[in-house]
DNA sequence: GTCATCATGTAAGCCGTTACATGATTGC
DNA sequence: GCAATCATGTAACGGCTTACATGATGAC
């Protein structure tokens, strides 16, 4: 038992979440935050082996080494002549990616404890995180281990606080005696907050009809987003 | 003579640019980058006043006291320049409410120094501040102390940038393996970018329309920006 | 044999926050 | 008289960055 009050910020927690699927490697989890996640783009080393430090001192997760495993011969790395990058990237960033034999790297997986302390935090923030557009977006891509109603907050209230921030832009689009460049500014702001809200509420029309079908029972995958495509 | 070196962070920036118009007290500068500017929204007094000391140490602002001053005497801070425009601003920034007299403020101005300084930050900040929203919402807000050449620099670098981005935010929500909720995210982060590309586009074009007019002459007010509104 | 990439860390510092401390003036 | 607002500051701390330090492996 560790008692180890630990603060949590978003890092934290979102390490948490990508560890919440599978174990991963440091280096292997800045490369997800990045590319999978989109948040906290380029996270530093700095910012990031201190934090996989502090949860494994808090418990919340364990480490095991992960020795060169050259013997496996996951991946053919000097044999293809194709010279693909794009078969290496591929294998590397997805499904059939094997541990090629690197260094020797910490693997670290989520406990029990880390996995409730993820889920109360989650739960916690969804209340309160609604001002920042980071904790959002965090407690939005990890939603799915919400319940369905704890969901509803989170979306509702992101939708509140837009609502005040588009009243603010708005004022200050309208308000005389701004340069062209400054007005321009606001008025592109305040119709990207519109457009915030717009899908806002496609994403909690489709929450309520996930409540209603199925009443007070809490399924982990509900429904499917609003699926409206603008790339080819 | 001052020779002091400030490492003119976005705050110091800002605040400069606003002093560039007229005089200000502490106070009413914070209240300006909310509702003028929007950017440093709500900055704390625990990073505004240091600034305003950090930028009086160097030189590039200096104070006097503007004891409290019951009778009426409206505006005592018309500065030099830009004299009706801060009887404007003054009058409307408290509907009802001539600047009555409170606890003794100190009134900041800019120095020269503080001028030079302040043109010369800009200019070498647009050039490289095009990953940084904030950074970049900071210069285009200042953008008309720009040279044409210079804006549209600063244009062009973050419409790049933005390009980037959205190559990486597309390759994220095209991708598949995610669940609904990452998945919506990255798609309306996506079209976000776009827009924001389309929006630059169009400054770009009327800023280039600009230069051709008067060439190589750099007029301080060019043209306005693109006027679609989209608000009542 | 040298470079790029993968891999893990530490130290110093910047930029901003909250909490604390003080005080004047207006309006009820 | 008391609360709200205006007004100016200091102290402590949080989160993230850059720069520094180390080292293995594979590609050319």
């Amino acid at each position: 038992m560790r008692y180890i009050i630990i603060t949590m910020n978003g890092l934290d927690l979102a390490i948490l979440g990508l560890l919440h699927e599978q174990e991963l490697h440091g280096y292997e989890i800045r490369r997800r935050l990045r590319d999978d996640l989109g948040l906290f783009a380029n996270i530093s080393f700095g910012s990031l082996y201190p934090a996989l430090s502090r949860l494994e001192r808090a418990g919340l997760v364990v480490t095991t080494i992960d020795e060169g495993r050259a013997g496996r011969a996951p991946i053919p790395l000097t044999g293809s002549l194709g010279g693909e990058r794009a078969v290496l990237r591929a294998r590397r960033a997805g499904v059939g990616r094997a541990p090629s034999s690197r260094r020797s790297r910490k693997v670290y997986r989520i406990t029990e404890s880390g996995r409730d302390q993820f889920t109360r935090m989650l739960e916690d923030g969804a209340a309160a995180s609604t001002d920042d557009d980071r904790g959002f977006g965090l407690r939005l891509a990890f939603a799915r281990h919400l319940s369905p109603r704890a969901r509803l907050r989170l979306l509702e209230g992101r939708r509140a606080h837009l609502a005040e921030r588009l009243a603010a832009e708005t004022a200050r689009a309208g308000g005389g005696g701004l340069d062209p460049y400054t007005r321009s500014l606001a008025q592109h702001a305040s119709e990207a907050t519109e457009r915030d809200i717009t899908w806002l509420d496609h994403l909690i029309e489709s929450e309520r009809l996930g409540l209603d079908d199925s009443t007070s029972s809490h399924v982990p995958a509900p429904d499917p987003a609003t699926t409206k495509g603008s790339n080819p």
